[in-house]
DNA sequence: GACAGGTTGTTCAGATTTGAATGACTGCCC
DNA sequence: GGGCAGTCATTCAAATCTGAACAACCTGTC
């Protein structure tokens, strides 16, 4: 297998820029978050998504798809929350399996309270780094690069709630 | 606190499409590099350093910085590796604080075995997936976001350094 | 030499994540 | 109606990660 295309000077930095920007942006917003308001970033990003839902309530399983995490770890995560009253969870009236977890106002008000914060610090640690065009590049580029590793798509999921529309396809 | 300043929707492309780049390449390189050769992404990025090292050995302090991951954090890592065989651990002569990692022949015939498949999956979640113009803007602008979280005190020219551009603008 | 202050790597307890197994349910086809 | 495959969320054990505490050591100053 002589075959191999090792990555040039080039790609390698562009690896070697993503790796260490993943981790330490990650790490940094994660610090941040958790002084700020007592959150770890998996917790502000599920009140987030609950907060952005029409009735402020979502279905386990998309929530776990929209965090990109494995539905254990999600079972988790929001048992904290609702251990912390941030979070109840409702049995799903159309499916006698499903829960739906819901934004209490408590939940409501600690998201209301974290999100300067946090929005501050997205734009210190990554948005406002970026020249208005490397934003673009940077949003179409690592857009497609997250579609394309998507999971094969639930087709069929012409149910109804659907709500979230994916982006512009 | 009208001052803040929330992302407009360019601005939420991006940050939305960075997060999800991240988590998925992440999750995705992990998965093709346990199937494909039995080693977590943190082991194979310690072999790699390990053997890009002048003597195949390197200092754990460095290990960690260059890994962005927490010193306890790569004395477990460390520990796993050094379990199967593929890394040994020496004091260092000038410091007996310090301590050594160094890359075993078996660690040198993993990381040869595994390099070959992980370059071709880093290929096909992201660098094949960019336009050559993408991919220099990407490494630019990464770079600077990655830099810039960068602990303070860095001395003893590690890696590379290649220029610290103070983003006077 | 002695000593304060910083560094080095490890250990420890605790929190989190993962994947496999589980129990409960749905939908569909016969 | 009954069976069968698939879905939903949880539980469990095991692996991993983190920060604080720790013991041992270096470095500079006196």
């Amino acid at each position: 297998m002589a075959g191999t295309r090792w990555l040039d000077e080039r790609e390698m930095a562009a690896w070697q820029g993503f790796l260490e920007a993943t981790s330490r942006v990650s790490r940094h917003l994660e610090q941040q978050l958790k002084e700020d308001a007592g959150l770890s970033h998996p917790h502000y990003e599920i009140l987030v998504r609950l907060a952005a839902a029409p009735d402020g309530e979502v279905r386990m399983t998309d929530l776990a798809e929209g965090l990109f995490t494995s539905k254990s770890g999600l079972t988790y995560q929001v048992g904290q929350l609702e251990k912390r009253g941030l979070v109840e969870r409702h049995s799903c009236p159309t499916d006698v399996r499903g829960v739906l977890a819901a934004l209490t106002p408590e939940g409501r008000d600690v998201l209301r309270a974290a999100a300067p914060g946090h929005v501050a610090a997205v734009r210190a640690a990554l948005i406002d780094v970026l020249e208005p065009d490397e934003l673009d590049v940077v949003a179409r580029a690592l857009g497609r690069v997250g579609r394309r590793l998507r999971p094969p798509a639930q087709e069929t999921g012409s149910s109804d709630s659907g709500g979230i529309s994916t982006s512009s396809s």
